[in-house]
DNA sequence: CAGCACAATGTAATCGATTACAATACACGT
DNA sequence: ACGTGTATTGTAATCGATTACATTGTGCTG
């Protein structure tokens, strides 16, 4: 390279790279590093991702000029080199509702240490939800995704595997039966056993579930673990022990009307998730009756206000965070090495826990 | 051109194109579609941001070689062109805290409809975070940002303005005192007034207050707004009916704890969030005491479980959904119009609500 | 009909980083 | 001294879209 090359570049350099007070920072590119340090671009980029390949004064003198310039790479250009977004999206059917925020916090936090951005995609409203998310994949935004929703039609499915997006896919907490997504969630069967068996154990026999919302994996595992419970111990039952809900508290509030109507009450409610719960407890609760004594209630999922719910909920500890962390890190296994992974369809169950509080009871003797 | 060319490029495409049943597709550019619509590829370019400057037939042409090719246009290389690249941060200091969920899906809600895809970063355990803002500002991955959180010290928010990020930054339901950074927030002064007029309008002269998190901006309003009304009204004063808070459930049974010590204790008490509230009442009724009967208690947020606590909880309500997405449409129109706002700055206050439910009652005779 | 405006389209540079390939130099064995 | 291998660095093509500028053609004015 010729001195006067350099001499004229150095220069120019200073001119535009140097913080001075309040001066404005122009962002330096790989050309004026190179510029600066007095070497091809080429070694510039090799001193960012390759510095062994390199002798150690070039080195110093690329870093050297990275600091003077104040030099960040851009990553869209190398995205659009390396073909490669490093983001990901997460999915999650209803951000507003908060028993999401707890697994967003591990998801975050399990890439919070490598390259990937994170970004969110509330699929509630979303018509067409499949296509949105290919189109991501496909115009390069990003490389992969956890899905927190597991609410899709087999011909949506398709289109994921027909775009070839479907072996970047981890889902979270629900899941699609019969596909082969790999899959972090609680042990929801267990969950339910340990709900059902507790009440059990506490005497109770007429005892109620109140679902989730129909069709949700969530719901459909858990009425059937717990029908499957009842059955094996031969208890009584109706039909209209089997109250359909949503997860949300006013559908909460709702079975608890539908239960003070009941002729037959139960003595104890299962509910598919804490609001509900919170939601029951209020509606027998302003009826003036009094949980335990009168009803026990179990919920599900173990969110941060059931400790101090009056009174405290009994519930099965779902461990939310741990869930999105481990999701997080799944993916970024899958990302990183370029092994066709189809194949190797996992779903690691992540184990629950029975926490007994002040919402269940003995059963009552004159019920 | 060619007809040649034409032929051998329509063959091409056709092999590399077409999706016949499970054959897996490879993403077309624009220079496939230019080539299948034989025109240029700026043409094309052109049929997609500035359809009104090409003929009818060309457009026809255009747009039926990108549904034959199935193309979807490249943002990684239309960002690093355009230099824009149509996504946010959204900046959280709490991941896991349920009450950024309505936010979240506010802003979620803003942005669908437009071009910015959000992503989103939790600050609490992130060291230097204005430097990771700032580095994310400057390696192109973001054009904009909104941050709920307000804990920034003058030398990071100093940063932001050297390197130029400053006016690209809106805050929402928190912000930053003696700055100029546009914001969405709450009317908390009102919030806090509301609060403790209806506390006075029950008969209640002996009010506590468990504040947020020191140096928290919201703290702080709340907390003043507090204090001057209280002057205002010449109420009596005890130091110690200022308890320190964090927000949290569990500030809100330390809370619970330390009035249960007090010799004196107050009849009511106000909470810097619904959260400190039901940790609140959760310690009072374990003590045996009853709320609103021996204690009446105001919250602040309106959560979606305080319709349905035990009791149902008297609180102001904020309305974060709102927020959010006012926020995103702040930021949109900041960012679309290139024009420098820096002085054009706002704070948008959104009314709050008091509503009056089971936790607060008129004062008992014998407190 | 010359001359000009304007509409429609193409050519090629550009955004900033990566990397295949080329070039150079130096060491080592024979 | 000469060939060969290796380490280091440079040159230039590339990722895919955008856009300034150039080119062509058409209609209109005087």
């Amino acid at each position: 390279m010729l001195s006067s090359q350099i001499n004229s570049a150095n220069h120019e350099s200073e001119m535009t790279f140097k913080i001075t007070g309040k001066m404005k920072h122009k962002t330096a590119k790989i050309q004026d590093v190179a510029r600066v340090a007095g070497v091809s671009t080429a070694t510039v980029s090799r001193a960012l991702s390759n510095p062994q390949k390199l002798s150690q004064p070039t080195l110093k003198a690329v870093s050297d000029a990275i600091s003077a310039t104040g030099y960040r790479i851009n990553k869209t250009a190398q995205s659009l080199r390396r073909q490669k977004a490093n983001a990901i999206l997460v999915c999650v059917p209803n951000l507003g509702n908060p028993f999401f925020s707890q697994i967003l916090s591990g998801i975050s936090k399990g890439f919070s240490s490598t390259k990937y951005s994170v970004l969110i995609t509330d699929s509630q409203h979303l018509d067409e939800k499949e296509m949105r998310i290919i189109e991501s994949f496909s115009d390069g935004t990003i490389d992969g995704m956890i899905c927190l929703d597991g609410n899709f039609k087999p011909n949506q499915l398709d289109k994921f595997s027909a775009f070839n997006v479907d072996d970047k896919i981890v889902f979270a907490c629900e899941w699609i039966d019969n596909a082969n997504y790999p899959s972090i969630r609680s042990d929801n069967e267990k969950g339910a056993k340990l709900a059902f068996r507790h009440l059990y154990d506490l005497g109770h026999r007429k005892i109620a579930h109140v679902t989730g919302p129909e069709n949700n994996v969530l719901s459909l595992i858990r009425r059937d673990s717990l029908n499957h419970e009842r059955e094996r111990l031969g208890l009584p039952f109706k039909p209209e022990w089997i109250i359909r809900g949503d997860f949300s508290v006013a559908s909460g509030v709702a079975a608890g009307h539908r239960i003070l109507d009941m002729k037959d009450r139960p003595t104890a409610v299962f509910c598919a998730s804490d609001e509900v719960a919170f939601g029951l407890i209020s509606a027998l609760t302003s009826a003036g009756l009094n949980v335990p004594k009168d009803i026990s209630v179990v919920g599900f999922d173990d969110i941060s206000l059931a400790d101090n719910f009056v009174p405290a909920l009994t519930t099965i500890r779902q461990n939310r965070k741990f869930i999105g962390l481990r999701a997080a890190e799944k993916l970024s296994e899958i990302l990183d090495q370029n092994k066709n992974l189809k194949n190797q369809y996992s779903a690691e169950i992540v184990d629950v826990e029975l926490i007994v509080r002040a919402s269940t009871s003995r059963i009552h003797i004159s019920s």
